[in-house]
RNA sequence: GGGGCUGUAGCUCAGUCUGGUUAGAGUGCCGGUCUGUCACACCGGAGGUCGCGGGUUCAAAUCCCGUCAGCCCCGCCA
């Protein structure tokens, strides 16, 4: 059921409303993102695109939809999303169509600035998933106190006829002169409360008139069935006729509004987060903060089932090997030491298995003091898992189970476990890179042999200084244009390549900068060998693999996501496997632990860890999903005569290593079981599960890009008498806050 | 530390490229009309240090420099 046909450029269309109309645009610009525009009288968002959702102004047309009970809004939305999005999926440009439901869902947007739409970790399924969550279902709890029966959300058609006391914030309210309607809301959701003189004395009439939006007031009156339901209110087929009422609690006007207009942004970050209680009070915070309590209930729920058991581990502790800046606390008692803010509690989950507790876990928080993306915050949730006596087959499976279960209690599905596993080396090699999307279907060719002394200078070059030409067949890519061709060439170049070349076979042969050297018999070989059609392009990075991976990788990506490739119904988890134990710092030439210096070596000689560290490779892993890094791990090192082996190799002095990490070593001393486990970044699989561009919006009180709190005005200066009694003094500027 | 985008009414935005009447729209707010609305509708009104500072110019929201704030990216960070 697509409803309309796919706007192309330079289309006329109609908006909804009839004010104007405008033509299509499909501009090529601002960082690469295709983007369509409309240009005309309104509307800054092509809102005919799709035939979402929207109360129709004309009032017969509203009847008209009411007498027919449908679907909910919800539902229909889904339905025709769905259609368009998966049914046509070379046809609409899923940023596009992300960017217009988003907007009309008047979600969590993606509002970074007017000219990009945020759209990597936004796709139509993540927005089927949003909208399918069990919080739109009614609250199951009681929400019976002292002040009233029921939560506005959860009062039913079947109590048609009792009296019910509620209490909320006034939504909205609507004025007709004789009759007053008030929608009240609380976490359970809206309920409207109706006012007139046949049910309502003159006070209670004079009182509604007053109300502010979001006013807390407290009514009393009789459940009814409405004249004309409204079915896309959960209690859309009742109301409450209201005997008495009371003001509560009175409102300011207010500088942002809870109530968000469906064509309208949302106020700017900046104004969501100094004014978080008003953010936090719209539905769609509600519900991701929800979201995450049924996934942080989930892990509990799982973890606790397989015999783990929750402990927390100090926040006052000392520098730990993570690689981050430390947040560090003074200490009064012992002036000028310091304790730091945990990175994560990687030590001390060691610690708690020597200490005999067999499986451990906790929701911890760790704080890096380090600067800010959007999925990155200074002090951010970590699922901190480990167990003792395993192998890493053991821990797969209990990380398996946990986020089976995360997503069935979160999200009502089941996920294909155990998940595909991939050692890193091959996902370096098939996709360049340690966290591949596999919803995209292309992978990285070799194309050295092909390709070499067939007299293209830059080829052979590569080869000779030890490089490979390595390259990516992209299906139906011959229709990029040279300007796109171009774009992606800059792309591999900011990815640190010399750029990227590339060879298009159309009807009328082969173009592109090594077309001319592109003989029948390597023609055969690329259509033969790598399934090279009519109609496709493949872009060639040649040089050391160090430099075309990331490369390659980034052109994957992007191509993908401009054609359509990527499987955005799919969800694609995996293990990568068989991390190096070691890379080399590019500045000292150094080893350096690429993941932590606790790491168990898949070969455990010392002497191959002496002679050739960068050869060895860890039992270590990542779970990836869609491309992003969900979670890591590693089984530990227990051995202490190879631990020993392990951060002498990284240069640093036995001194610096007792200084460190004596207390775990000493640890090591008496018994240590054998041990591993994983930590998963909470606030990225929240974020993913709800949909949303940011972990900002899966966190109640984040931290801006400068990691300032805009709410409670943090940092803050404090006064001399402190940094005196701390035996601290501020040089440069003190700072004027307060 | 570096790069990019943004900053105009309480909020969302147009106007800036190409300097030139009194800086506009929607929404919110205030007043009025309205007995079945649910984005209620209709009529009227108030509301602006164009982020801040400096410069260019007869003239600056608009051009230039600096600065502050928010967002995105690189560096950094598992």
């Amino acid at each position: 059921m697509l409803h309309r046909p796919v706007p192309r450029a330079g289309d006329v269309v109609r908006f909804d409303r009839g004010e104007g109309e405008g033509r299509v645009q499909r501009s090529p610009e601002a960082g690469g993102e295709v983007r369509h525009l409309v240009e005309g009288t309104r509307a800054p968002l092509p809102d005919p695109f799709l035939d979402l959702p929207r109360p129709v102004r004309r009032r017969s047309a509203r009847l008209e939809e009411r007498r027919q009970p449908g679907p909910s809004a919800v539902s229909r939305l889904r339905e025709q999303f769905r259609s368009c999005a998966f049914r046509h999926p070379p046809l609409l440009d899923p940023p596009l169509l992300a960017g217009v439901a988003e907007n009309r869902l008047s979600s969590a947007a993606f509002r970074t600035s007017r000219d990009r739409f945020r759209t990597d970790s936004l796709t139509p399924r993540a927005l089927l998933t949003k909208l399918s969550l069990p919080t739109e279902r009614r609250e199951p709890a009681s929400l019976e106190t002292a002040l009233r029966d029921a939560g506005c959300g959860q009062v039913e058609a079947s109590w048609s006829g009792r009296e019910v006391r509620v209490i909320g914030w006034v939504h909205r309210r609507r004025d007709l002169g004789g009759l007053f309607f008030v929608d009240l809301r609380d976490r359970s959701g809206l309920l409207q409360l109706s006012f007139g003189p046949e049910w309502s004395d003159a006070a209670v009439l004079e009182l509604v008139a007053e109300l502010n939006p979001e006013d807390v007031v407290q009514a009393a009156g009789i459940v009814a069935p409405r004249p004309e339901p409204n079915p896309d209110m959960i209690t859309g087929e009742i109301e409450v006729r209201v005997s008495s009422l009371r003001r509560v609690s009175v409102s300011d006007p207010l500088p942002i509004l809870v109530y968000q207009p469906p064509d309208e942004e949302l106020p700017s970050e900046e104004l969501r987060l100094r004014h978080r209680i008003l953010d936090l009070r719209r539905p769609e915070m509600q519900r991701n903060l929800r979201l995450r309590h049924v996934a942080t209930n989930a892990v509990r729920a799982s973890l606790t089932e397989q015999g783990f058991v929750e402990i927390e581990t100090p926040l006052l502790t000392r520098q730990t090997p993570e690689g981050a800046r430390d947040y560090l606390v003074p200490s009064r008692v012992h002036q000028g030491q310091f304790f730091a803010l945990p990175q994560s509690p990687q030590l001390y989950k060691q610690l708690l298995m020597c200490g005999g507790f067999d499986r451990y876990f906790q929701i911890a928080k760790c704080l890096r003091d380090e600067d800010l993306r959007a999925d990155r915050q200074p002090e951010f949730t970590q699922i901190d898992v480990e167990m003792a006596f395993v192998e890493q087959d053991d821990v797969f499976r209990a990380a398996e189970k946990m986020f089976a279960r995360i997503w069935r209690d979160g999200l009502g599905r089941d996920l294909p476990v155990p998940f595909r596993r991939l050692p890193h080396a091959e996902a370096m090699a098939r996709y360049g890179t340690d966290k591949p999307d596999l919803r995209i279907p292309w992978e990285i060719r070799d194309f050295t042999d092909a390709l070499t002394g067939i007299g293209f200078g830059i080829f052979d070059g590569a080869a000779q200084g030890g490089g490979r030409v390595r390259g990516l067949v992209v299906p139906g890519g011959a229709a990029l244009s040279r300007s796109r061709i171009a774009h992606y060439d800059k792309l591999a170049q900011e990815a640190g390549a010399r750029g990227a070349l590339w060879l298009k076979r159309t009807a009328d042969g082969w173009s592109g900068p090594p077309a001319k050297v592109v003989g029948e018999e390597v023609a055969d070989v690329l259509e033969a060998e790598f399934g090279v059609g009519e109609g496709d392009l493949v872009f060639f990075v040649a040089g050391l693999d160090a430099e075309s991976s990331p490369a390659l990788d980034r052109l994957r990506r992007a191509a993908a996501r401009e054609l359509g490739a990527v499987d955005e119904d799919g969800e694609a988890w995996l293990w990568i496997t068989e991390f190096p134990l070691y890379h080399r710092d590019p500045d000292t030439g150094l080893p350096v632990p690429a993941q932590h210096a606790f790491t168990m070596p898949a070969d455990p000689d010392p002497e191959r860890l002496r002679e050739d560290p960068l050869s060895v490779n860890a039992v270590a892993y990542d779970i990836v999903y869609n491309g992003i890094e969900f979670a890591s791990g590693s089984i530990r090192c227990h051995l202490p005569e190879v631990q020993r082996v392990i951060l002498e190799a990284t240069g640093l002095a036995p001194e610096e290593v007792e200084a460190r990490f004596g207390f775990l070593l000493e640890a090591f001393r008496y018994g240590v079981p054998p041990h591993g486990g994983f930590a998963v970044g909470m606030d990225r699989v929240v974020a993913e599960m709800a949909g949303c561009p940011s972990i900002r919006d899966v966190i109640a009180f984040p931290k801006t890009a400068a990691a300032r709190g805009l709410l409670e005005r943090s940092p803050s200066s404090v006064t001399p008498a402190e940094l005196d009694e701390l035996g601290i003094s501020v040089t440069g500027e003190a700072g004027n806050g307060t």
